[in-house]
DNA sequence: TTTAAATCCGACTAAATTAGTAAGGTATTA
DNA sequence: TAATACCTTACTAATTTAGTCGGATTTAAA
């Protein structure tokens, strides 16, 4: 029930682009420095979250990564949905029919339930507000 | 953001206890055949559960396992808690202060927070009105 | 037009976690 | 005293995770 380090990276790269909302595409290197991610690694979720559609990338120089809309449309929820693969910890449903109780599906619904409804409503200009050190 | 197999089958094992809540100790063996669940793992499942103190134990022939509190006294969230070891997927709890933002552990915790409210109001005795399909 | 900065892409690897086995010990009761 | 069932620890195979690496492609600027 933990989210993975790879989505945390990525949420915490969400929140960077967000906060250079208005200064362009933010390349690699600036958000890995700055964020204390490894390049490389960071480059992949990147890359998977472009797929997703919510950033897009501007190749060559100067080029980089910004937000496909605006934070106050961005929410977290899509942000995790997409680097952790759905949100669903259900795992019985093919063959869910021979089992003697099923009300561990219903159980693991409600739970997928729950952190989708609360992650998608939390928005990437929300996050702004709090825990800014400096920068 | 899956619940592991571990804990699936803790529940599963928990629902089957609530069913039998009147029957007297079921043992391992009963639960695992009954559940589909390997007997040998489902036994340093329940030790855990034991351990947690959600569950008794009664040693020797005719013994087996019992829930420590009724049905609907007993929530999932406990359930998970135990097995899962803490529902908190914040992980930057020590060397927070020197990340340049800290929004994201602000998400995380609305997570948890959101997981175990969630969770927490779940009784076993619920669950027992659903999918089951015979016994 | 060349060069440097950047994204893109796929394959690879080490470490950690998970799911499960195995074996032997201990308590209880018929 | 024998059978049953919990208890405990150690081990292992498979999977997942968290990266690394090398090179190809695109683009803007010098």
């Amino acid at each position: 029930m933990k989210v993975s380090q790879r989505t945390e990276y990525g949420i915490r790269a969400m929140i960077s682009l967000a906060r250079h909302y208005d200064d362009g595409p933010s390349s690699i290197k600036e958000i890995a420095t700055g964020e204390g991610i490894p390049g490389a690694f960071l480059e992949q979720i990147m890359a998977e979250l472009r797929r997703g559609g919510i950033v897009e990338s501007q190749r060559g120089v100067n080029g980089g990564y910004m937000l496909s809309k605006s934070p106050n449309e961005t929410s977290v929820g899509t942000v995790v949905e997409i680097l952790e693969g759905s949100l669903s910890p259900a795992r019985c449903e093919s063959d869910c029919s021979k089992m003697p109780d099923c009300s561990t599906r219903t159980v693991l619904k409600k739970i997928e339930e729950s952190i989708t409804k609360t992650l998608d409503n939390i928005y990437l200009d929300e996050l702004l507000k709090v825990g800014v050190h400096e920068e």
